[in-house]
DNA sequence: CTGAAAGCGCTTACAG
DNA sequence: CTGAAAGCGCTTACAG
């Protein structure tokens, strides 16, 4: 077997000096007809062309970047490139990216906010443009993006207003809060019995908006919201069921769950079953997420979905007129729509 | 609000020679003390350090690339980044790779093998070395990375000999094989009645590699294979529901279920207990993936976990090994075991 | 329509 | 222990 490393000599990488040698003309018309930078006569053209594809030619992207200053290379800021979320946007994002000839380049911030160091890290390599999905840089990361004249969007956000003053960046969002607030209010017309909220215990942007959205459906339906109607627990099929077990050690019949997460909801839809609670006849339960597993539950889970791969490709679209600066103007808010996934643990649903 | 792109002058990067002539000495002595590619006079070293920390200078990693002919950057090929499964294994390489200080980079390649533009696209940029996930470069795509010396490994794929004569990356496996193989065995040995495999239409890898286990597990077992025993299906809960409900249809009662994931073990589930099938009682299932939604189900669904980021971690190691010439020889096949995880759907199963 | 030369921001022989 | 200079492989004024 033939062993790796045998050989030290470095690869011989053609270049573009080759390749005006072969074709007898300068480095600079070999850059030209690559780059189309200036017209160049069709049949030095031609010549070039041949000798590329003869020699097998292919442009150093760092050469060129470190010259022209500019990268193809996007990168996307996410928390934990695990969580399925994000790979979806991304790739609703890449298929945006792709004609044009970028690259993804992904940074995982490990559940948390961007360190300076992180964001140095990705502005060291010079990208053209940076997508933060599912969190917003604090003010001392978005000065450095700004110094240096790198272009950033934030999308997979829950609310259109930037977390702190003014935002300089583009921002798309679902108004997760409304989303809540809607299906809330429905389900809190439709039955008599207690209607709560089992949230995830995290406190980012997006819990919090759904609990915000919970209370406001709830006003809008007359109800009062007790203490006991919200509880917060881990986000996780444990935390629903822990939710859902404490509120029926209580003594509390819930007519409807408000889940904050689908595993949450899907944790509450396994107790009420073990105990004999017929869903959705006695208790209905709406999740948020539109994962998959809220197709495989008996019943089905119904579910808010977010449109992952759409805020993606919004991003994409956004930082793309800031790149080629189509658009200049003011920072823009884009709102992606939410939709209600109608399964069966809501049963019916009027209005 | 202040516009994007007002003002059109390039960021003032602060370069080397900025901090050189600030702390008066030579770009040479900037360089050295932040490689520590040679001895530099502890007085000179600190006046140089804090001129870089005044000026809060970093290196262009695209300059220090160019010149030292080496990023710091690991390219990843993955079919589909929104494919759980991959962006599970990228972050298990991730936690390997941030304390060296490489970068990610991630390649979708829909869907496909990678094609010789995805290849070129990524050498471009001249990454440290490649990681593919699930999926083998072809003969052609794997020259053009050793002609540029460019060390690349393959993981998370089923078998760990390559797909085509001569190797010359190192693999990461999972036996699905025998793991499919062992479980059936122990399925077959436990009950009388039909023993059937719902797999994957795909007829990739480890979609043969499954069909290949259930084979051996069966004559294992001392059990015939009938043609009708064997159905593939599209890998998704309703191929699962639609071959498990076209064997009840053809009179067939299985006594288990083998399935090629865990979506169409949980589809084959659900039309059971729609058909009044006792699981595990009558029929015992298991899939493959351990994937959430088989803890979501009722009864929860027996499966094998392939730990994908433990592969992950091991296609770094590996990967850095070739990079720093650590290791040079021929190469390797690292194999990480499967684990079946035992839930309710295949009852108590003995040895 | 085309070329010679400078320069992007580093690292690295070469020299002292 | 330190510096001047070449060079990585391109693009881009400048010139004709």
């Amino acid at each position: 077997l033939p062993e790796t490393g045998t050989s030290p000599r470095p690869a011989a990488r053609v270049t573009a000096v080759d390749v005006a040698r072969f074709a007898g003309v300068s480095q600079t018309t070999v850059s030209h007809v690559l780059t189309g930078g200036r017209p160049v006569a069709e049949s030095t053209r031609v010549r070039v062309l041949d000798a590329i594809s003869t020699l097998g030619y292919r442009p150093n992207q760092l050469a060129r970047a470190l010259r022209s200053q500019t990268t193809k290379d996007i990168a996307f800021v996410v928390p934990n490139v695990a969580n399925v979320a994000y790979p979806i946007s991304i790739r609703g994002a890449a298929a945006v990216l792709r004609p044009t000839g970028h690259a993804i380049t992904v940074y995982d911030s490990d559940d948390h906010v961007p360190t300076q160091a992180l964001i140095h890290q990705i502005a060291d390599r010079m990208p053209t443009g940076v997508v933060f999905l599912g969190l917003r840089p604090s003010a001392r990361e978005r000065e450095t993006l700004d110094a240096l004249r790198v272009p950033y969007v934030i999308g997979g956000v829950a609310v259109g207003a930037g977390s702190e003053g003014a935002d300089r960046a583009d921002v798309v969002f679902t108004d997760q809060e409304a989303a809540v607030r809607a299906v809330t209010g429905r389900l809190a017309a439709a039955v008599d019995g207690p209607v709560v909220f089992l949230g995830g215990d995290a406190h980012d942007e997006g819990a919090d908006a759904r609990e915000r959205g919970y209370r406001a459906g709830m006003a809008d339906a007359g109800r009062e919201v007790a203490v006991a109607d919200v509880a917060l627990v881990p986000y996780s099929l444990d935390g629903g069921r822990d939710g859902m077990q404490r509120l029926l050690a209580d003594g509390i019949r819930p007519a409807v769950v408000v889940a904050g997460s689908d595993m949450i909801g899907i944790g509450a839809l396994l107790v009420a079953r073990e105990n004999g609670i017929d869903v959705p006849g006695e208790l209905r339960i709406v999740g948020f997420d539109n994962i998959e597993s809220t197709t495989v539950t008996v019943p089905t889970l119904s579910s808010i979905e977010t449109h992952l791969a759409d805020q993606g490709a919004q991003c994409a679209e956004l930082l793309l007129e800031r790149i080629a600066e189509t658009y200049t103007g003011a920072p823009r808010v884009r709102e992606v729509a939410t939709t209600l996934v109608q399964r069966a643990s809501t049963g019916v649903l009027a209005g």
